[in-house]
DNA sequence: CTTGTAAATGAATGAACGTTCATTTATGAA
DNA sequence: TTCATAAATGAACGTTCATTCATTTACAAG
């Protein structure tokens, strides 16, 4: 059979190197914005020269594309676990599990949301989808719970972004020992969240501890 | 009286192509970001030569401080002008005005949230206090709501975040001659904050057609 | 008209950039 | 142990970067 031959077989330390690779440059682009972080920079941070960089990524842009999209299938896989593990109002689920997740990968989602403008056309073209495809989860949560009048939602998809821009400015102010804990953000979010979605009255409701 | 002699007067002129200087930097700024934009592209947009662009502005950094500490600078002034000639709901009062301000001045919007990382620790710090002066206000709306009784927030300044998140999402995705008029999208977005912030029921309302 | 100086030029600075490549080193399979 | 080749080196490529500066141009005040 006619094997690719463009790609050379990767060898346990080369792929422990493009893994380190892949996490110094996560930390660098978060940190300052990936125009601003050098090939050198990322060759630093690995404790290897720039060239060297080459044998695992073709260009600096393939590593932006290579992070945001994993990102991006990581979100909906960990969705698709979350959702299969649990049997509780999906709206919940869907919010607690959101913050969760990026509450835990703030670099990661620090990217996928400023560095969108830095990917090449093509690039950006398959994280949007990506994207559409996550939104798509809650505006259809929201669709079938206003269609049986637990909700009162106007415009499923705005309602949609706008709960997912709340949610996903938490980790631009949460610190870990700040004065609450994951657990109440959560219960506060999903509050605020229920209430603004609910056909009329709610009633405060706290379930955890 | 010992004049600062540091600072060369301006003339007419000089005013001119420092206006069109800010002006130029901030559309590649909010395009592109502030690393990835050279002095050489906003001179070619000015029509000058790069080293003109020294004669108005110290240092491309300078230029990112003006434009970010000017669009705060507006903003707050542009609060206290809309407070002072309402007397309508305080809560309306601000989601109208934000949605209102933020749409209207989507690239500095965009640079103000986006470019921060780029400050350098100094200027930082000055538009950051600036910006929590804004948050404050929302914040003292909350609290003063909730003391008498007409919302229940539990922590009025997470839900000032979470506001404000939501509101300031709105310029990434709304475009002109879409579905929705800013009219509508101003009365759905005040219809979830303030059923968001309601301490029980909210009678959905409507004003504006 | 003269003159001080703001404004712009044009050329140059050294530094940093992403990327290439011939060469060396290291490693797993035979 | 041999050998193919993955991985890394070290040096260089041409380009672009922000900034500087001596000089020229333009304009408003005297």
């Amino acid at each position: 059979m006619a094997i690719n031959a463009t790609k050379p077989q990767s060898r346990a330390k080369g792929l422990e190197t493009a893994s380190r690779v892949r996490k110094a440059a996560l930390k660098r682009f978060a940190g300052a914005g990936y125009a601003a972080v050098s090939m050198r920079e990322i060759a630093a941070d690995v404790g290897v020269r720039p060239g060297a960089l080459y044998n695992h990524f073709p260009t600096k842009q393939d590593i932006l594309k290579d992070l945001m999209l994993s990102h991006m299938t990581d979100l909906l896989r960990a969705w698709d676990a979350a959702v299969s593990a649990q049997d509780t109002d999906p709206l919940e689920c869907f919010v607690r599990f959101h913050i969760r997740f990026h509450l835990e990968r703030a670099d990661e989602v620090f990217i996928s949301y400023m560095e969108l403008r830095n990917l090449e056309p093509e690039n950006f073209a398959v994280i949007e989808a990506e994207r559409r495809r996550y939104e798509a989860i809650l505006t259809d949560i929201l669709k079938k719970g206003s269609a049986d009048g637990r909700y009162a939602v106007e415009d499923a998809r705005v309602t949609t972004r706008a709960i997912i821009a709340m949610l996903t400015g938490i980790p631009t102010w949460y610190r870990e020992g700040g004065h609450l804990s994951e657990q109440q953000i959560e219960d506060l979010y999903l509050n605020m969240v229920r209430k603004a979605v609910a056909p009329h009255a709610i009633n405060s409701q706290r379930e955890t501890g």
